[in-house]
DNA sequence: CATCGCTATATCGAATCGATATAATGATCC
DNA sequence: GGATCATTATATCGATTCGATATAGCGATG
């Protein structure tokens, strides 16, 4: 899962560690509160699958857009805490960033966690596909719409049958709940009218 | 977190694995989809640490009581059956039902892990914590909610700054996460006004 | 210039997941 | 009556993820 979610922000742009944690949260709004305990194993194991490649990023703080690789410095005082750092440190270079890119076998390897409807079936999956899902085609989109609308409906009815004598703490829990899966069914049920309406318009607006 | 969930159903009655996750799923309605691969550990480790007590509970479902720990038999049948089943499993008694039963130190323990305010604060463990809120005193409760509200709160706070660039899904999706803060807040409002009532109720109403 | 807070990487043990194996029991069908 | 299938039930495995912690550079603030 946080394979997918590392190599589709890497479609975008380079990125390092740090990095992906903040662009997860903001993606994901508040959703995915990643731990780094998970995001540096996950790309430890993404670059020896060869899905990434890391390039030693030296430099100061976030500036997108410029910084693609590994700047040469620009300052004195950068250039020697480098050195000072490789002192300590021994035979490993500066402990700074590491800017991952995604390679051509990461970004097949994308397209296959991402399309892969044998996944995982839990919110965090499906609203990390979506947010990507302008890397799939547009049946591909649909499908997943309502595979996941399906699915949302199927709970809904279990839990309509087996309802057990629950304290009014407990009910409450298990109403918001619901309440949640019903308000989600109806946003996935625009989503997926927007979805036919593109496919209509599409259709009727032929050739460019 | 699964400990405190365990032990607050074991509060209610004895149970078996397997019922505890069913309980688990309608309790905590479609949120809280518990592996067993979670569950039979999480009994061992209670077990061993003295929070619950396991009776091999043969036959029908719940006869907790009569049932204690493994019988010198009494049916010949039944010893036939046991050293069958142990000829498969090898040294292990009968492959049967296993009733989970909370102790005195168990009691103590849930209600310190369901107080405990340095605990996970994700949307999992705050639902846990207020479907047993019945266990909990009224300040106790009100704290509970307030702290959750107060966490959701920030959270909106943070989003509204540092929103990036987002392409049409993901903007979708993060704007649906937003508002789903946003109706957990208010839900929150209204059960803290509800809670303010019961307690300026008690007060109105002295003596019973 | 000392200290604080943010950026940044890394690792450890424990919790959890998802898949799978095993087996008893009850229901359905021919 | 017996074959077959679904459900109930416990258990374990490897992999993933989490939460805590260690380390260290860097900019700001007083």
């Amino acid at each position: 899962m946080l394979d997918m979610a590392i190599l589709g922000l890497l479609e975008e742009r380079d990125l390092h560690g740090y990095e992906i944690r903040r662009q997860l949260r903001d993606h994901l709004g508040l959703l995915a509160n990643v731990s780094f305990g998970s995001i540096y194993p996950a790309l430890t194991r993404l670059e020896k699958s060869g899905a990434v490649v890391a390039t030693e990023g030296a430099g100061s703080t976030s500036d997108p857009g410029t910084t693609a690789a590994a700047p040469p410095t620009g300052s004195l005082s950068g250039e020697l805490a480098v050195l000072r750092a490789r002192r300590h440190t021994g035979t490993r270079s500066r402990r700074g960033k590491k800017v991952y890119r995604i390679t051509d076998a990461g970004r097949q390897l994308f397209a296959e966690l991402l399309a892969d409807g044998s996944a995982a079936d839990d919110a965090r999956s499906f609203s990390l596909r979506l947010a990507f899902a302008r890397h799939l085609a547009p049946q591909a989109r649909l499908a997943l719409l309502e595979r996941r609308r399906a699915l949302l409906v199927q709970r809904l009815v279990d839990s309509e049958s087996a309802r057990p004598d629950l304290d009014p703490y407990a009910r409450s829990v298990v109403q918001h709940t619901v309440d949640g899966v019903a308000r989600d069914i109806s946003w996935l049920d625009s989503l997926i009218a927007s979805e036919r309406a593109d496919v209509a318009r599409a259709l009727t607006e032929p050739v460019g």
